[in-house]
DNA sequence: TAATATTTTGTAAACGATTACATATTTTAT
DNA sequence: ATAAAATATGTAATCGTTTACAAAATATTA
């Protein structure tokens, strides 16, 4: 494996000038940089970026943290921000937390010990504490879970006003008895979405009522056809759900489906994220879109720019109600 | 941010004697390795990557290729890579080709490079010529695709019996006109299963029907549904339907489900892959799950092997048929 | 105790690039 | 043709580790 020396011996210059040619630096004559560059196609001569990246102290790594790549709401943010990344030269390192300290732990040192040049953090269940004592020293940008008070910037939507819409539009269809289907308030974005909620209800002189309301313990997709379960089960039942997210939202249609209901007849769905799934199913979800790809686009070149010593701002980003078939 | 030098002077040792503590090697006694932990915590020392890996020449890194981290066929494959990654000091750096040569170019060259140390593709339509070429320099497996003549090792299934077992799954059902629900045959797995499907036809004396067999040009969802359509449109309809991808068999569901048809009375379906999404689906999907996560697993315990220099053998893991609701 | 064997530590050279700074070369002005 | 300015190249230090090898400290043996 050729090395800076053997290209800089066989091409009759030094290592500095090969250097040069690899940076195409200005100073280089056109008679040395040809020079140069045949000897390196012919030595099929690739500089190496260990010793490159020592000597600049940078990895080009951007550490992306994740809870789980399985989970679909991720995939369009993922490529924004891998898109971006190689545009400018970084590759990501994809992690997934598995909300697990241990690992989160362990990511964590990665960025300490320069394997990465920087964090997106996209994990709700990331140790906060921790979290902002790291922002301190290394560059961290918060993708769609963020926190307020932080010195972090973040990329995000209105999960507020996106909620309020989503439950306006059922409003708007003659729901009166609209149910919702959110996860633990630990998480931000739940509490925001379910004040959305209540907004939408009150705005139109409808009752809030505690019982419609189901905290399901987790976001899984198991989650959403027990709480479709139990919303069945009530005595006065709901004629229209809106789920915090597409998963919750796919849980509770199977949910309805199985129980013998058609959607939206008797209950009428709104889901949140536009995951691809979202129009797989049979109806397909009406839900929120986010704009995922430039929500990951966005935090990459953030994280970028901070990396580089400037200055960045955080961005509230617009969200879209997809109409479809499920209301 | 302290290096090994300030650690060493505060400690009063040699660097080496602080790279040694770092490694622990034996030979460093008790006392010393207490004074020189305790400096390290002081400082808060992190050793850098970027130093050692020049040093030792290595990474760290694993590129996985693959077409795109959207398609639910990899998640848990990526999972498994990515535990037995890291429970051996090695990272992940995604990849998502997206079919694209100019992308897998600039990975390919991030292994040419040492930015990686080895590669785990899983892109069939990586350019092979070049992947063969590449492989005599480089570490590099091949998981889920493979090619048969290549020296490369691979971790796969037998599609050829896994088809036939689906194949055969329908005919016990009763079910004499079948479908074949397929991508494009440049891909080794497509052709793999035509033949199992095939022959499971052949040994129950029922005739391999041209018409019957639906090629997508790609493996979207709605080529599942425009391939449905099609097929939903001959004269004599088929009854059953087998899905060479689990994307295939739900497009070809809500086909059905759309044309106020039921799904298994009117017509049943097979899909492949036992993606998480096919059991949201209404009904459930039948599938053939392959051991996703095992497979990502053995694929990196080889790759970390070929990358130490053993020698290490393909392997073809065993499948399953999950029966659902769909059959 | 002295000589030897063993264990622990230190010195200094890698690894492979980038980049101030110094020097050599070419161009321009006189 | 010569001096000055501008451009091109080279020298050598540097990034932060690891690790042969040398040296020092300690343990073992006679």
């Amino acid at each position: 494996m050729a090395n800076i020396q053997d290209v800089a011996k066989k091409a009759g210059v030094s290592v500095a000038t090969v250097s040069r040619v690899l940076n195409n630096h200005s100073s280089v004559t056109e008679k040395t940089r040809i020079k140069v560059e045949k000897v390196i196609s012919e030595l099929s001569y690739e500089p190496s970026m260990l010793g490159r990246n020592l000597r600049t102290s940078e990895s080009k790594l951007l550490l992306v943290l994740l809870p789980s790549v399985s989970n679909p709401y991720y995939t369009e943010i993922i490529n924004g921000i891998e898109e971006t990344a190689i545009r400018n030269g970084y590759n990501i390192l994809l992690c997934e937390t598995d909300s697990n300290p241990e690992r989160e732990s362990r990511y964590f040192s990665l960025v300490k010990n320069r394997m990465a040049d920087g964090i997106i953090s996209m994990d709700p269940a990331v140790n906060k504490e921790r979290l902002f004592e790291l922002a301190k020293t290394y560059p961290i940008v918060q993708c769609s879970e963020y926190d307020k008070g932080a010195d972090i910037p973040f990329v995000t939507i209105n999960s507020e006003l996106a909620a309020y819409h989503a439950v306006k539009h059922l409003i708007k269809l003659g729901h009166k008895k609209i149910a919702l289907l959110t996860s633990d308030e630990q998480f931000l974005y739940a509490r925001e979405r379910r004040l959305g909620y209540e907004r939408a209800l009150r705005e139109f002189d409808i009752e809030v009522n505690k019982q419609r309301i189901y905290y399901a313990g987790n976001i899984g997709f198991e989650n959403g056809q027990q709480g479709m379960r139990s919303l069945l089960e009530l005595d006065d039942r709901p004629t229209a759900v809106f789920a915090v997210s597409d998963i919750l939202a796919i849980g509770a249609l199977k949910e309805i489906n199985s129980n013998g209901l058609r959607v939206p007849n008797d209950i009428a769905i709104v889901g949140f994220d536009k995951i691809s799934f979202s129009n797989m199913t049979y109806p397909t979800l009406t839900t929120i879109a986010q704009p995922m790809y430039r929500m990951g686009s966005m935090s990459a070149t953030m994280l970028i720019n901070k990396i580089q010593g400037k200055h960045v701002e955080s961005i509230v980003m617009d969200h879209e109600l997809v109409i479809r078939e499920s209301t």
